[in-house]
DNA sequence: TAATGTAACTGGTAGTGACCACATTACCAA
DNA sequence: TTGGTAATGTGGTCACTACCAGTTACATTA
């Protein structure tokens, strides 16, 4: 891990010198709530304008591992040992922070006419065909949720099942290989009632309360990517969030 | 609406440009996805300089407003009309958006010592006492939500009923009387089965299905502020987050 | 002793000037 | 027509400078 900054790469002065702040407070060598150097210190230890300090402050606070007071300092934050929110609703890392082991069985992965309201979430015209992927969740070997997923892919834009096997995650699928980065997403969450074939699939009683998750997700320019509909079971399944303002 | 920057007043050159352009982005002045002028013009337009326009900019980013294209532009978000997170988590709003009237009645309004478990999230000792406030949440007359909010106010810091009743916010009185800015929160959401004391306060059978969401609110400094369990009837009620990272 | 004021910190705001990296366009040459 | 290329306009990064606005500790004063 870099303790210097390399002025001659082309990764920015902010973004190195914000690195070598993440990695201080990640190691603990600076407790929480106990003040960083002041910006003119680090000005002087690290050879670098004040501009560019701050910048890499900024994204600290930003990102919650700092906070700022007027006149006093600027002091490291209690973490919560949080990454960032797409971990979070990460299906599979979510499942790993309870203890459980994550497993998923692929019903179906294919190209198709989603309904109407399906197409008008994802401000597609009528007639267009997006991604669907079909997926049983599960927790320890045992169904959690029934997930699925419409893509906003163009024909063309293509996901095959080894590729979803192999890496698990089809948020890295959407980065790695559409570019795709989700950056917002809408989430609703409710209660309902298993109807019969969802019992089945989730193995509990017709009528069971369970807990569905709606999502539509952007990309960085706020163009809806993905919709997904997820039914949880209610007695296996805690819902998460962070919020930030 | 000012239209032009006050060099004089205390508010900071790049907030007021930054409720300028707020402004002409909400007025529907510039379109969805068009260009805003550039950060040269903008130095013209309004004289001030491209380290405080930036500011400006960038502060409008981090609000989802709008999004920058290194060598194309800054452009206008596709808006969806949407607050900060503290006014969708905030009961009232929420329910006006639904076209619903909201409406509350107050159970309890004092200082207790609270379970053990709520004092462990609060980070406060043992023995400590809090604020509690015990609502049951209307809408349109009829029960939607049961909340029982802890409040970590230290003994002196009190919330009368009339201030609840007159501000109907408990943010806004957190904010305007003890300088209290939460920014960020862990909520849980989770299906439950009414307890015949929750089902004759909500007005359902025993053992219908509920929504419980769990909240721990953070200040600016990531103390715990609160610590709120509110029970929602199922029927009646959606949960909704918009999430950025 | 207690009040107070001031100096020396802290972060916050703002301007200027320079150069880099990326995207688009117009134009020219093959 | 095609393909390269240079000009130009965009946001991205960085340094240096100046002053404002809270906070704190300590010396001074009543």
């Amino acid at each position: 891990m870099s303790r210097t900054i390399d002025p001659f790469t082309a990764v920015p002065k902010y973004f190195q010198l914000a690195s070598i702040l993440r990695q201080k407070i990640e190691d603990g060598e600076w407790a929480p709530r106990s003040p960083i150097p002041s910006e003119r210190q680090l000005e002087v230890l690290y050879n670098i304008s004040r501009t560019t300090i701050r910048e890499a402050i900024d994204s600290l606070v930003q990102q919650g591992y700092l906070y700022r007071e007027h006149g006093r300092g600027t002091f490291v934050s209690p973490q919560k040992l949080q990454k960032g929110w797409m971990d979070l609703t990460s299906f599979s890392e979510d499942l790993v922070k309870r203890g459980m082991k994550p497993g998923q069985i692929i019903r179906s992965l294919e190209r198709v006419e989603p309904p109407p309201r399906v197409l008008q979430r994802l401000e597609l015209p009528l007639g267009s065909t997006v991604y669907r992927i079909e997926r049983v969740r599960l927790g320890d070997g045992t169904p959690i949720g029934l997930q699925t997923s419409y893509l906003a892919l163009a024909p063309g834009q293509e996901i095959t099942q080894q590729e979803m096997e192999a890496t698990g995650s089809l948020y890295r699928i959407l980065n790695e290989k559409f570019h795709i980065i989700p950056t917002e997403a809408d989430e609703t969450l409710e209660v309902t009632i298993a109807t019969p074939e969802e019992a089945a699939l989730l193995e509990v009683a017709t009528g069971a309360p369970l807990l569905l998750n709606e999502r539509l997700l952007f990309s960085q320019d706020r163009r809806p990517v993905e919709y997904v509909k997820i039914l949880y079971r209610g007695d296996r399944y805690q819902y998460f969030v962070h919020l930030k303002r």
